[in-house]
DNA sequence: GTGAAAGCGCTAACAC
DNA sequence: GTGTTAGCGCTTTCAC
């Protein structure tokens, strides 16, 4: 088997008791003893059985991660950032892939999480509320990203802001027909980043004096091929948008694949605007809002380890802000508007 | 506390021993017995702790999976698929991100997944022979995607066919200057991708009896920063290539941005062939090698657990073929050629 | 400052 | 088919 800590207590001549307290840096521990239990365990190459130690302290020392799809840019980048603090701080950390709907529904239904971590960071965005019950069944410290949950710490952008920023951008520019491509904004799952867009979509419209037509507002689904349906059905309407705002970067990428489909070019017939500063939204020249998701990964899993060691401090929600970039695909209307005439 | 097998055992009025054996689906026990177990466990909401089963089973059900980068699109898509097969057959994945070159050293030379796992997946794909001594000393079986590495399974793909049907294809639409964009071919790494796709490079213009131009082959590494300046240098030769073969569908890119930066159009000016099939090269028209990464993390996967649970079956290396998919990046070359010269 | 000993909550022999 | 019991390898009191 391998080296325990009684190998180590042996060599260094001292009880197990010793060799513990030397290993994790406990107080009360003379400076030569600790040196030779150190010395013992590099001989010896030990190194503790952390399910053991799990077993005899109560802790884990395990964070699990919780996300829909790990391939999704938004949340690879939210992980990564998590990653790094919680491993910094000595933490485990559990993924947990949902994948599609049906990975879903057996992970709440099993909770094969329970009982294997101290705290859990739910990056699966829309939650149910039936969802959010199993997750508080655990007992441990929750918390989320772009979301707010009663109880549960959260990280999440200023959406309205981002929405705001991106559509006053589009009426600067001069554009009056704005089209709005939004996420699906389901309900009762605490994901408010759709409609929170939406608002800021609304306000700066309403701050232009520019009146809101609902004929140029469609749903998606955040994904690029929704984009692109949608793109589709608004460069249908008799009088379409010279610009849109897409809530998302995917949703724009299929923007900008409908706009070429239908033979225009994206910053002189049509200006479009995204959301998250995907990686390759530089590439393909598209405005948009930037987040920065690494850190909201970090600052989520910072806020997890304040919740495990203080003194159950209420869990906060931050919001942090975002940043418009201008890239190629804004751009002013085009010079003979596409019909003369306006809505009113 | 959280409830115990004791008080599962005291409710089902049976020994602690037979609740073990009826919630992990062990034989020998009577279907009445078993049934009244299960309820018991399901009033008391009884889930067994994993940490105190593993202490007492020696087995710790779970696998380390380390990448180098989450973000990285080919990583996220080879965790994805590997997961689900872990996680259906019972396993705790720990995820490792390496991040940066720190966090890598920091991995190796601490080795924080020691004793927490039964077995290892390594998608750090450039591994050192150090790297691979130090998971070696793990005595666990080990495997990895996109190399080879004596001793642990393996999965990957035939990069030589694959870069041979790139450039075969290119071939047959006329081009006789092809530029190689490759990734680094660090050694001693294991990563053999870069090396062989270059092989299939050569291998294909060698059987159009086209001429290797050590000038056309530029080296990157695999990020599409590197694509970008590696065409940036092909376009400022004297005969610049007409056709060009990247490594990977990011430094690909990278080639369609320098190209727009010249302002070149793919597939017209010049032809672009990528390797991957990046979800965006659909989006970028990007004609590439199509490889199936999802099933590769799924395939090395179950070769782990199969390692796992038979007696030493030896580790086996498996190649899995590719798909050429022909999109706008490529077409015949300019009628007028750039220069009409031949270099000879 | 250090050691002895009692768990932590299971699994796995072994006995019945 | 079921129960008893000895660990698994630590952490944590509590003595000293």
């Amino acid at each position: 088997m391998a080296t325990s800590i009684e190998d180590v207590a042996r060599r260094a001549g001292v009880s197990i008791a010793t060799v513990s307290r030397s290993l994790r840096g406990l107080p009360d521990v003379a400076p030569g003893t600790r040196e030779r239990v150190f010395v013992a365990a590099r001989e010896l190459d030990y190194v503790a059985s952390p399910y053991a130690a799990r077993l005899a302290s109560g802790r884990t020392d395990a964070v699990g991660v919780v996300v829909p799809h790990v391939t999704r840019w938004f949340f690879a980048q939210a992980i990564s950032g998590a990653e790094r603090v919680l491993r910094e701080a000595g933490y485990d950390l559990l993924l947990y892939n949902l994948g599609n709907g049906a990975g879903r529904e057996r992970f709440f239904d099993r909770m094969p999480i329970r009982r294997r971590v101290d705290c859990v960071l739910v990056l699966c965005l829309p939650l149910t509320d039936a969802e959010i019950d199993s997750i508080r069944a655990m007992h441990v410290p929750a918390a989320v990203i772009g979301a707010t949950v009663p109880g549960f710490a959260s990280v999440r952008i200023d959406d309205v802001g981002g929405g705001e920023a991106a559509v006053a951008h589009l009426l600067e520019l001069g554009h009056r027909r704005v089209g709005l491509i939004s996420g699906a904004p389901d309900e009762p799952m605490h994901f408010t980043a759709p409609g929170e867009r939406r608002r800021g979509y609304r306000q700066a419209l309403r701050s232009a004096g520019v009146p809101v037509d609902p004929a140029l507002e469609v749903s998606g689904d955040f994904t690029m091929d929704s984009g692109r349906v949608a793109m589709e059905r608004l460069l249908a309407l008799d009088e379409p948008p010279t610009a849109v705002f897409a809530e998302s970067d995917e949703m724009a990428f299929g923007v900008l694949r409908a706009l070429r489909a239908a033979g225009l070019t994206a910053g002189r017939d049509v200006s479009v605007a995204g959301f998250d500063d995907h990686d390759m939204a530089e590439l393909l020249d598209l405005t948009t809002v930037a987040q920065p998701v690494p850190e909201q990964g970090e600052l989520v899993a910072r806020a997890l380890l304040t919740a495990l060691t203080r003194k159950a401090p209420p869990p906060r929600a931050e919001t942090i802000p975002t940043r418009l970039v201008v890239r190629g695909s804004t751009g002013p209307p085009p010079a003979p508007a596409p019909r003369p005439g306006r809505t009113r």
